[in-house]
DNA sequence: ATGAAAGCGCTAACAT
DNA sequence: ATGTTAGCGCTTTCAT
């Protein structure tokens, strides 16, 4: 490879010091009195020899890369997708990088992801954790790493964290399904359930049932394993079909098992909602044009991306000073559509 | 923050050379000839200070960062996502980090973006370039930076591809509604069109028509601004149907323009297949459980992803040699559902 | 208004 | 079988 220009061929051809070149790259060269004949000689030898800084030799001297790491479970579901562009827009802005790690609900990869990216000399983390414990950041924290949890956190966390009322969005649900006269009502969830999303809209959905004095029928609680989420889906409501045995409606605690789900009931020709009603939490856009358009629970993607950045930089800006600990809890709104329009009152 | 370990803390505290140390850390220990008791003393030393590499020091000082870029026009659509996602789990595996940039279809932000990520030393760039020509690439060749076109390509360009065939996309396409009977063939694509993709896609459409002699009427190509894709969608649709002059069938150039061309067409009720039929580019999971489930040219995700990143570390591993330029053109294939079976024949 | 020199943490060529 | 030394490109402290 052809020999890159450094800021002493700069400085050598120029009979300057690496220093000066050093300052008016930076800057700093009016701070440091340097004449405006210098700095334009400067200026111009970079354009000319086309000098381009070296951001890892920068980084490596000042010990900040202006690279920040996201973790989440999945970078191709719609709804991390979306947050991550928000949160890179934002970097960009401000002259950060983002490397982004997929756990794929793995939750020793996502141990080795966060020491990956702690040897990366990252300045910060944002994650939506598969940990069963906040033991991990709790290590961040004594390393004085700057990160936030997001979508899902963890009790009595001493890190920031922006999520969003689960308890709450199930509890709309809920009350949306039971105010529509539904009463058999099915719960689609994901197994192993240690993550604060699902823990939390489960809870919600056995509170508000037993609130209405509903039963919760165990058969009509299906738990898919994350790692087989297609075919699990499609075996467990096929069994209940053919046992003739399917509730009025299924709610669904997350985007995938909600599209999962759909899949199910098409193969199956199973009508929604003439025959099955379904409610979803997370919006996606194509729930508004589907055949019938699908209820669900919308959460604020933008919001989640711009509050996490934002605590990031906090306190990647104030490394030393001592922040208090932020947890933004954001609302969600139910979006009411066709997909649970069928019980009459 | 609290002083990290490094190397010379472990040789200090050890009485031997930090030669030594970066030797068993790089696993050159047994072929330089250190002894097994030395080298299970660095490791005790290691884990008993909880020493961690500094990597940007050390990809500083190889010149090798061990991270790749990943610029795409928007992380949050799924076909880009996926690709992503595919990449990032083999350069996991080979230790790299992935870092990656939304254009938003911006050519200069996009240069600068290149530029942002030569200066971060990344080895390697995969991208699906929103340039209008490759000058870009010319440069990076010279520089001799490793990189690899997905997607979009130019012509008689010398740099490394992996596209699909998307002049036989369209070709499946319009034959598939040409032999089913459909005549009024409507197209919805995209503005500006410098992009390759949808260029051949154009290209493909227009030889096609011609070849089965159809006339391509120029109020059903609907040219849609990419910066303001729903609204100009809705606005011009709907135009069409006030002035009763619908087609029999939309294809729609990529998965934005068939969403939201669903989007509007639910908002104008107009009924998929009985007023009109829709065929996409572009193939994503909910299209096989609408009513109507959604005919689209499926393109090779998790091959585009695979291939481009072999490619990449190809040139990353032999950066010295002089390797010949490979293209992959990826073929593509139809699948047919019930968008587009309401004409008979 | 500018320069000299040290050093960030690591690797690698060269000694011994 | 292990140590010495130089240096990657840059910032920063201290001189002048």
């Amino acid at each position: 490879m052809a020999k890159k220009v450094s800021i002493v061929d700069i400085a050598n051809s120029l009979g300057v010091s690496k220093t000066l070149v050093s300052l008016v790259i930076n800057n700093k060269a009016n701070e440091y009195g340097i004449s405006n004949e210098t700095q334009k000689k400067v200026l111009d030898k970079i354009s000319e020899l086309g000098y381009r800084p070296n951001n890892l030799a920068r980084g490596f001297r000042t010990g900040k890369s202006n690279t920040i790491g996201i973790i989440v479970s999945d970078i191709s579901n719609r709804f991390y997708s979306r947050i991550v562009r928000t949160i890179e827009d934002k970097a960009w802005e401000k002259g950060y990088s983002v490397v982004i790690c997929s756990t794929n609900e793995d939750y020793n990869k996502e141990r080795e992801q966060i020491k990956f990216l702690c040897d990366k000399q990252v300045d910060g983390i944002i994650i939506s954790s598969s940990q069963k414990d906040d033991s991990q950041f709790q290590e961040l924290n004594q390393l004085k790493i700057p990160h936030v949890l997001i979508d899902r956190k963890f009790d009595n966390s001493n890190s920031c964290s922006v999520t969003i009322d689960n308890y709450k969005g199930s509890e709309l649900a809920i009350n949306h399904l039971i105010n529509h006269g539904y009463n058999r009502i099915g719960l689609i969830t994901i197994t192993p359930l240690h993550i604060s999303t699902i823990r939390d809209r489960e809870l919600g959905f056995c509170d508000t049932m037993k609130e209405h004095g509903k039963v919760i029928d165990q058969s009509w609680i299906l738990k898919i394993p994350f790692n087989n989420l297609e075919e699990s889906i499609e075996h467990k409501i096929t069994k209940l079909y053919k046992s003739n045995n399917l509730p009025e409606v299924f709610f669904t605690l997350n985007n995938n098992l909600t599209s999962n789900t759909l899949l199910t009931l098409k193969k199956l020709k199973i009508d929604v909602p003439d025959q099955i009603s379904i409610i979803g939490f997370d919006d996606l856009l194509y729930f508004n044009f589907t055949q019938p358009s699908i209820t669900a629970i919308n959460q604020p993607v933008m919001d989640i991306g711009e509050k996490s950045f934002n605590l990031l930089i906090e306190q990647i800006e104030h490394k030393n000073k001592k922040l208090p600990i932020k947890s933004y809890q954001l609302p969600v709104e139910l979006i009411v559509r066709e997909s649970t329009k069928n019980i009459k009152l």
